[in-house]
DNA sequence: AAAAAAC
């Protein structure tokens, strides 16, 4: 019993700490409002995070398409343009209607598949009244400023409730969490009552997802439903596995919220049991479902022998092979997509960006940098070492508050970083993949992949770290000659989402055929690329040599094109790929 | 197709 206190109280209390944090500075922004015309409740920035003060360009509205200003941007947009660019009346209106009229988040259209499926609820009072939920959940839901359910907790929150499965893809930055995590604790009813044998013992529920930082996002989400109530939620960790060999202790948990691998060793060490699990959800279900997570997934799954476990899949994007595998594991599954699959908000005004080749990618981003710009802005990159050098590289240019997050780096150091991201101390956080799903910064306006993502799923998550919530974001994806074969695969996302692709990316020839064509010489330069530092790295730099001169002599004659920093615009093709048209 | 992330 004392280790349980113990677990529950070290858990909660290093989580309250997290979640004060999150209470400072929504009181801080409480008592900051009316300082803007389009924040809301929920938006609210704090302080720390309203960085308009210090972008002169003001709030990058988005201008609408029709007017031509979308084809300019991105490409071709100069400097000048930039800078002046202000809100323009039409603008102001539009935000102004948005918030009379419009929910808070965009409205898609909502498809379900399925037999029997639930009606869907058009307010968080109807779950009350049609499924009896907890009074104490829906004042806390308030409590956090939810006012009304987004298309998949509209939806999805039934289906769960009325205890069947689900797969559900909405795209990012849409309330997924709260889908589950409110049908879960609801269904749950109460915290574990030692009286109440009919419950069972042990953890009760399990929520998976494919990152440290995100289940610890989720955690928290999961303490604020919470309160008032004695829930035992549990973010598994090597810390909190170690107060589980008392099976007393583990016995009275709740929810689990944890990473597969970490379950899984705890699993074989016998520190863990699952029987007695009946809701289980994978995040980021696609990623969970991939060749390196599947065979953990499945054994985590496995070892949930209770029979009336309900199972769920969350995610954005949910290729064809992820999905077949989700649907197999469900049992009479209901299908729920909100708005198109695969495919980002409209309301993040997506552009791409020429930069020839790698050396050219940081005076870009530098010149970018010395521009008004929206603070945090997240830059993608490929590998781990690159995104230290990259953030090494800033610093040295004299970019102010450069953070830096990957895998490779120590559990603390990813817990600091993530922490002045929330608190609006970053204002340029080079990332790898770690940050591409799931994260919640309210405040991320723009996001540039400064390394060409690698699948369409990747590049979906990735620009889907702002226009979160309802609000509006940026993203610029910088392409180099190398990332010829995929760059029509995303010109199309682009396109789908209302973003405008100049003609001639259009126009490229099919991606395999390109691939066929380029991969064989492509790809080793790019192997070469991918390990090499950000802009020197001498050793690298002889390997490069040796890669071929071939390929040298091609950029050389690339690069009196200009870098990108100078680029016009480019509704006129680069000649690196003139040639492939 | 391949890196990252999971420990």
């Amino acid at each position: 019993m004392e280790a349980f206190q113990l677990l529950a109280r070290g858990g909660a209390r290093f989580d309250k700490r997290r979640f004060g944090e999150d209470v400072q500075l929504f009181d801080k922004a409480k008592r900051d409002k009316g300082k803007g015309v389009e924040r809301v409740a929920e938006g609210d920035l704090p302080a720390e995070l309203d960085f308009f003060k210090y972008a002169q360009g003001g709030p990058a509205k988005r201008s609408a398409r029709a007017d031509g200003e979308g084809e300019a941007e991105g490409h071709g947009e100069t400097s000048d343009r930039r800078k002046k660019r202000k809100l323009t009346d039409e603008d102001v209106e539009r935000t102004e209607k948005s918030d009379e009229d419009d929910p808070p988040m965009p409205r898609h259209r909502v498809t379900t598949k399925g037999s029997n499926v639930p009606e869907h609820i058009n307010s968080f009072q109807q779950l009350q009244e049609k499924y009896q939920i907890p009074y104490n959940l829906l004042s806390n839901l308030s409590q956090c400023g939810y006012k009304r359910p987004t298309g998949i907790q509209s939806h999805g929150i039934p289906i769960l409730m009325e205890s069947r499965d689900i797969a559900a893809i909405s795209p990012t930055g849409t309330g997924k969490t709260l889908s589950y995590l409110l049908p879960v604790m609801s269904l749950l009813g109460s915290p574990i009552s030692r009286t109440k044998a009919d419950l069972g013992a042990g953890v009760r529920a399990l929520i998976l997802a494919p990152t440290r930082e995100l289940a610890h996002q989720i955690h928290n989400e999961c303490l604020k439903l919470a309160q008032g109530r004695k829930w035992r939620v549990v973010l598994f960790s090597k810390a909190t596995a170690s107060t589980l060999a008392d099976k007393s202790v583990r016995d009275k948990i709740d929810i689990i919220i944890s990473t597969p691998l970490r379950l899984v060793s705890a699993l074989q060490t016998g520190s863990l049991e699952l029987h007695n699990v009946r809701h289980v959800i994978l995040d980021e279900a696609d990623r969970m479902l991939d060749a390196e997570f599947l065979s953990q997934v499945q054994e985590v799954i496995a070892a949930c022998t209770h029979p009336e476990v309900q199972k769920a899949v969350f995610s954005a994007t949910l290729p064809a092979g992820a999905e077949k595998v989700a649907m197999s594991m469900l049992r009479d599954p209901i299908r729920v997509v909100v708005g198109l699959k695969d495919t980002p908000l409209p309301l993040i005004a997506q552009s791409l960006t020429y930069v020839a080749d790698d050396p050219s990618k940081l005076p870009t981003l530098l010149q970018y940098l010395s521009q008004p710009y929206n603070p945090p802005l997240l830059v993608f990159v490929s590998t781990q070492p690159r995104a230290t050098s990259l953030a090494e590289e800033l610093v040295l240019n004299g970019i102010p508050n450069v953070d830096c997050l990957h895998a490779g780096m120590t559990r603390k150091e990813r817990e600091d970083a993530v922490t002045r991201m929330r608190r609006g101390e970053s204002w340029v956080m080079v990332s790898t993949e770690v940050m591409a799903r799931g994260m919640d910064f309210k405040g991320v306006r723009e996001v540039i992949n400064y390394d060409f993502p690698q699948s369409v799923q990747s590049y979906v998550h990735r620009i889907g770290r702002t226009g979160r919530a309802g609000r509006e974001g940026k993203a610029i994806t910088y392409f180099t000659n190398d990332d010829a074969p995929f760059l029509k695969t995303i010109a199309n996302v682009l396109l789908q989402s209302g973003s405008s692709v100049p003609e001639w990316i259009l126009k490229l020839p099919k991606p395999s055929k390109m691939k066929r064509r380029q991969m064989g010489k492509v790809k080793r330069a790019e192997a070469v690329n991918n390990a090499s530092r950000v802009g020197r790295n001498d050793a690298i730099k002889k390997k490069e040599m040796i890669a071929g001169s071939k390929r040298r002599k091609e950029k050389a004659s690339l690069k009196t094109q200009g870098s990108g920093a100078e680029q016009g615009s480019h509704s006129e093709s680069p000649d690196a790929y003139r040639s492939l048209a």
